[in-house]
DNA sequence: TGTACATCAGTGAACGCGCGTTCACTGATGTAC
DNA sequence: TGTACATCAGTGAACGCGCGTTCACTGATGTAC
């Protein structure tokens, strides 16, 4: 397969950007290559560059996708769960089982990409309006940006303690507070 | 120089896994090689494996050696500041000022390793155990750790904002929170 | 509508580079006598 | 205490490997007429 029409090249340089929105929070933007990102698709990695400038514009790119996916399934929340309240306590206990922690693919961006980009400003501005969106929807003002710290804590902590006793511990307790953090 | 004294060749080994356990929290684990190590203690790459059996053995001794220099830092916190409570206090703001949050290198390793180990079970015992000894310090049980959750998620929040900000809305946020989490 | 040709999405091999680790070597240290 | 020799901490070059990126090439797509 050599040349694809226009609208299968945008078809796929989307399947492109959702593997790897997904790739990243999994393993790390460290340890994807661009040849894993595009095998994932089904491609090879020569043709990268002819949809995207470098890896660093793909991660940002795939940084802003998977924003706008949390953000959309925070809305849907808020619709199925009939009430902002409701759907908060929803999210809490989602956000904090161990499936979330075991799935870091599919999961919260904010903290997905938070040990990724904790040294790196090249993708700051991107993940700053992510996280501001997402405080935002908590709640308004320093409530939600605290509430929101403490979500991300307790999973990274979760996360890197897996497998001890204190994994689940830390998602216990940080379930307890946080119900309280928007009060 | 080539050979060195036993005592000397201690010294030496002490030096490097202190210097490894203020850079990895500083640049990453990934992002610090082993010559970078050695070249912060004026030696050369090769030695390195006289002293230690592999780069993931140093990352397990610089993890225990962080935590516990911290543990030490708190313990001296409740003697200086004459009571736990005016400690914990005094630490929440010093662990979220922007210096903390500028300084990786010398600060909380449950915040500076969290992002490289949330994916690699490899140095998780040691990790764990010291999440464990920090939580404990704070306050015992579920209050103890979802406040350290809340500071962890917060310090990184702030570190992968840097720049924005949202970063200082955030520590400030996190700040006036942290207190009421232990009463 | 049909034809001739330019375009360009995707291929697969190659590039330069930095990594973790290995290894032959050096020569001062440590030790047996 | 002095001597002869074995040890081994540290050096510096080399190894195999995977990375991000480049590039000549392919051939179906898109377009000018």
């Amino acid at each position: 397969m050599s040349r694809v029409s226009q609208a299968e090249a945008r078809e796929n340089r989307k399947r492109v950007v959702e593997s790897a929105s997904r790739l990243f929070r999994e393993k790390g933007v460290r340890d994807v290559s661009v040849a894993d990102v595009m095998q994932s698709v089904g491609m090879t990695q020569g043709g990268f560059y002819k949809q995207f400038a470098s890896k660093a514009a793909l991660v940002d790119e795939a940084t802003a996708r998977a924003f706008s996916d949390m953000l959309r399934y925070l809305a849907a929340l808020d619709d199925d769960q009939g009430g902002h309240d409701a759907a908060w306590s929803s999210l809490i206990d989602s956000y904090l089982a161990p499936e979330a922690r075991d799935n870091p693919g599919s999961g919260c961006p904010a903290a997905g990409f938070a040990g990724d980009f904790a040294r790196d400003p090249e993708w700051r501005d991107t993940y700053a309006a992510g996280v501001r969106d997402m405080a935002g929807w908590i709640a308004p003002g320093d409530t939600g940006l605290a509430a929101l710290s403490t979500l991300v804590g307790a999973l990274l902590l979760a996360r890197a303690t897996a497998g001890s006793p204190l994994s689940e511990e830390i998602l216990r307790a940080a379930r307890k507070v946080a119900a309280r953090l928007t009060d």
